[in-house]
DNA sequence: AAACGTAACAACCGCCTCCTT
DNA sequence: GAAGGAGGCGGTTGTTACGTT
């Protein structure tokens, strides 16, 4: 049996929203609140809309504080930080990003930020493009004789890891970027952090190292996504510091030679104050957990992996 | 000026999860 | 515990604006 739809598709209104509807759906939320009922909302107010449709122009577009367009550097540092990390989860992203909305985040990835980031060294790519089309040609690395399938956002993380040049880094010695290989923090028997901590953004505490860390760290946990694996040892020192290169890399690849230069050394450029990956060492955090760690995405991504000899 | 291509963004669709009954 | 409804989410599509030829 199928499933019911929400409303009548004969009866109700699509496409763009006019003034009018909008000052409607505006000024009743404004006054009355949702009435935690989207699918009875538009008949209450007369409108020929869909619930979900009238909850989305109002998440989206009607709400107030919403921001729309000129994202600035640190919000592209986060939004790719938190991609590279957790992948599509725009909803999750945009709670970093106070006025941001997932569907901005999502458009803002998907128009500027990948061609931006994924863009950048297209030999690179095509290189990759062939050692996959070649692998998949010879059936080599396959699962079970199936092609490796793996998402399109797998794919980008994969080449945006890859991408930032230190082989090491890219994905293999990188525990972060390990599909089941992330401990959990030493801090999770004794956690306090509740799902109201998420109300506090990335960018409220001023896109501090810490504050990222943690909240990669809170999202993972929500997810209830990392593995553990506590035989990980915590990158070494070195490590740590070819993970400062990372962030160069990755600011190059966003923002250009110059700026990232500046921004390593240190040297009177805009320190974009996001800590990629790393975490805090002194207070005996680990690494937090960030891919999505189903037995499937690991057992690609390594084939991946193998494919790469990462 | 017209045709075409591309970028940006709004909106829709369908699936999944959670909650209630 | 099962079923159904509503909300939430991510992927995708459609539309419009803008730039290029």
């Amino acid at each position: 049996m199928g499933r019911a739809p929400c409303c009548d598709k004969a009866t109700v209104k699509k496409g763009p929203w006019s003034p009018e509807e909008d000052a409607t759906l505006k000024n009743y939320i404004e006054e009355h609140g949702t009435g935690g009922n989207w699918i009875a909302l538009p008949h209450k107010i007369g409108l020929k809309r869909c619930g979900k449709s009238c909850r989305l122009r109002w998440l989206n577009y009607l709400r107030p504080n919403i921001k729309h367009g000129d994202f600035t550097p640190e919000e592209d540092s986060i939004i790719c930080s938190l991609y590279i990390s957790i992948g599509s989860r725009w909803s999750i992203i945009a709670a970093q990003l106070p006025g941001r909305t997932d569907n901005d985040v999502k458009n803002y990835w998907n128009t500027k930020l990948k061609k931006r980031l994924l863009g950048r060294r297209k030999d690179h790519l095509r290189q990759s493009a062939a050692v996959v089309t070649e692998a998949a040609s010879t059936g080599e690395n396959m699962n079970d004789g199936e092609p490796a399938a793996l998402s399109a956002s797998a794919m980008e993380r994969i080449q945006l890891c890859m991408q930032l040049q230190n082989p090491l880094l890219g994905a293999h010695h990188n525990p972060l970027m390990w599909p089941g290989c992330s401990s959990r923090a030493s801090t999770q028997s004794n956690n306090s952090f509740n799902s109201n901590s998420s109300c506090v953004t990335i960018a409220e505490q001023g896109q501090s190292s810490s504050s990222l860390n943690e909240h990669l760290m809170m999202n993972a946990q929500l997810e209830g996504a990392a593995a553990i694996d506590n035989s990980l040892a915590s990158p070494s020192s070195a490590e740590n510091s070819n993970m400062i290169s990372m962030e160069a890399e990755l600011e190059e690849l966003l923002y250009g030679e110059n700026k990232a230069a500046g921004m390593v050394d240190g040297g009177g450029a805009q320190q974009v104050d996001v800590d990629w990956w790393s975490y805090d060492q002194a207070a005996g955090k680990s690494p937090v957990g960030c891919w999505d760690f189903t037995p499937e995405t690991n057992t690609v991504f390594l084939d991946y992996a193998s494919v790469y000899d990462i």
